[in-house]
DNA sequence: GTGAAAGCGCTAACAA
DNA sequence: TTGTTAGCGCTTTCAC
């Protein structure tokens, strides 16, 4: 069934349903009760293929994640479609599993669907696809890459002020010897927040010991393996900065998996605060992103360039807060002073 | 650019360029090879939306959710949007947040966008929006809701022997006194875990005291709300099962704000085996269903909907089973004696 | 092996 | 106020 069909029945012709459905003012009200009447009896819907063909836009909004199962990006969808759904747009979410391969296909997919800008959350991310995006003058929004462009929006996730006062707060337990497992080297959150983590020592007047510094992957098995390698040193840190919640729920586990106890012999501090967090025991002390902020901005940035394609994207900024729960405790005496 | 910009350059007519994207033998390869050049000289992707259109058909399934926030269906998720990929589809997935009106604007989302299948998981589904997609000839499968037709399959999680076994081992644990936490009332899953609880009881040779019943949302706060009620009773239950594992959750919280601690004064059984249970501490017993198998399931249902549109939907089932942690163990004597 | 052309379902400019 | 029509970008006969 398509217009024409709806058109024929209601004794009009196709450009009147469209017009009854697109709700225009020029149409007599008695025929458009009529065509609406046909429309509901035969559940009639129009294909948003032609209307996009024809539009050449689709009112649609790409959302790339890495890892759907890290809490934090659920937190994120539910947001940005909720905004979606609330200006009458959609959303179209892929993933990518931290793959190459899987960023490239996603971006394929949005290219394909004449989506109407993207959210770029795969945060180590190849410069490609999002020349691809560029090229393809498809408006963009990343997180924490820290570059716009025409067309190219940021969200700045700004931990260092989060990070600076998470470290006094554990300068302030006593610990003197505090460790940062980071996400995979080389990319930009992940020096982002190593970043961070450095300048909010300094600030505490601390110095980083490479030693202490350690690499995972942004899931629990990463933060595990990282923690393990802490754990064996001789002269070992007393409390742990973790560059993401699921890395500290590793660590945590590592730490009680050797016998030592939270917050009693080592204090961990994530960052994010997904749900979970508040779930674990001990709850664990974070630095909160807000997640609807962000696809509040995402959505902002997105529209922005979309009522003006060629004004350069801007840069937002959001910054995250510590959340002081159970995780982080006073240093030992015999290890503060080691 | 289109393909008739393509085809212009490479010196060609559109119905080459067409030919050549779609892998067609019919090209002499030197032809092809000029016109793949010029397809990645420029980057061209095609338009989806006017493929689509003249194929009348996507290559898109749909997949609609009550809960993103329920770690329960990102591993679904995931799951479906690794075979699609793998098969060369793509997934549009929509999220209900368990109100009718945006289970309502899910399906038609699906339907303008002329989806090839859905799987729907809401589990508290109206027969509204289910009879939209079969008017429209969209095939469907279900998530336990154990009714089929044509085009609508269903995927049965037949937990009876889950839970059989679930209270055989709170029974051999010396409990008797087992309470229940399901989801809303009156509607399809819930009904069906509660029937499954009953009749394990049954088989395990226990009455079910209708007080111990209780009715919570799926959420955490339900199951706290739902736990405590329960142990404001004066004659109160030692074990409980969950109808899911957030549920269960919530019961646990519950537990330790009441000062009882489990295993030691109270055994907890969830369901799901989200990746969270063995995150949590106690580390959560609970019937496990296998996200991947139930993805496959999903898939291979919609894929057999899709080969021959008017045969009968097929019943499909997967069973939930045992796995035994820590939060289940010997009922007091106290208690137990009660 | 390649091209011309019709048409998928819709919208919007123009005509009536 | 309503209808006619061209055309969005693609695929696919059919003709060459």
């Amino acid at each position: 069934m398509d217009m024409r069909g709806i058109a024929k029945i209601a004794g009009v012709s196709s450009a009147t349903v469209s017009r009854v459905i697109n709700g225009s003012s020029a149409v007599r009200p008695a025929t458009a009760k009529r065509v609406q009447q046909v429309i509901e009896e035969l559940q009639f819907f129009p294909n948003s293929n032609a209307t996009t063909l024809k539009q050449g836009k689709s009112g649609v909004y790409g959302l790339i994640i890495p890892d759907i199962t890290n809490p934090f990006f659920p937190e994120v969808i539910r947001g940005f479609e909720r905004i979606l759904v609330d200006n009458d747009r959609e959303m179209f979410m892929a993933t990518t599993e931290f793959h190459p391969s899987r960023i490239q296909q996603s971006v394929r997919r949005m290219l394909i669907r004449k989506v109407d800008g993207v959210a770029l959350l795969a945060s180590e991310i190849e410069t490609g696809p999002i020349e691809s995006l560029i090229h393809n003058r498809v408006p963009l929004v990343t997180m924490d890459r820290r570059q716009t462009g025409s067309g190219l929006s940021d969200v700045l996730v700004d931990t260092t002020r989060g990070m600076t006062s998470a470290i006094a707060h554990l300068r302030s337990l006593g610990h003197r010897k505090i460790g940062f497992i980071g996400g995979s080297l080389g990319r930009s959150i992940s020096d982002h927040r190593f970043q961070a983590f450095a300048t909010a020592m300094q600030e505490n007047g601390m110095a980083v010991k490479p030693d202490f510094v350690r690499v995972g992957n942004y899931r629990v098995p990463g933060g595990e393996r990282a923690m393990r390698e802490l754990l064996s040193l001789k002269n070992r840190p007393t409390a742990l900065l973790a560059a993401n919640d699921l890395t500290a729920i590793g660590a945590l586990r590592a730490i009680r998996e050797s016998g030592l106890s939270v917050p009693n012999d080592f204090s961990v501090i994530g960052c994010d605060d997904i749900d979970l967090c508040d779930l674990l025991w001990p709850p664990l002390t974070t630095l909160r992103t807000a997640r609807d902020e962000l696809a509040g901005l995402f959505f902002k940035a997105l529209e922005g360039a979309k009522a003006d394609p060629h004004a350069p994207g801007s840069q937002f900024a959001i910054e995250p807060y510590l959340v002081v729960r159970n995780s982080t405790g006073p240093a030992r005496a015999a290890s503060a002073k080691a």
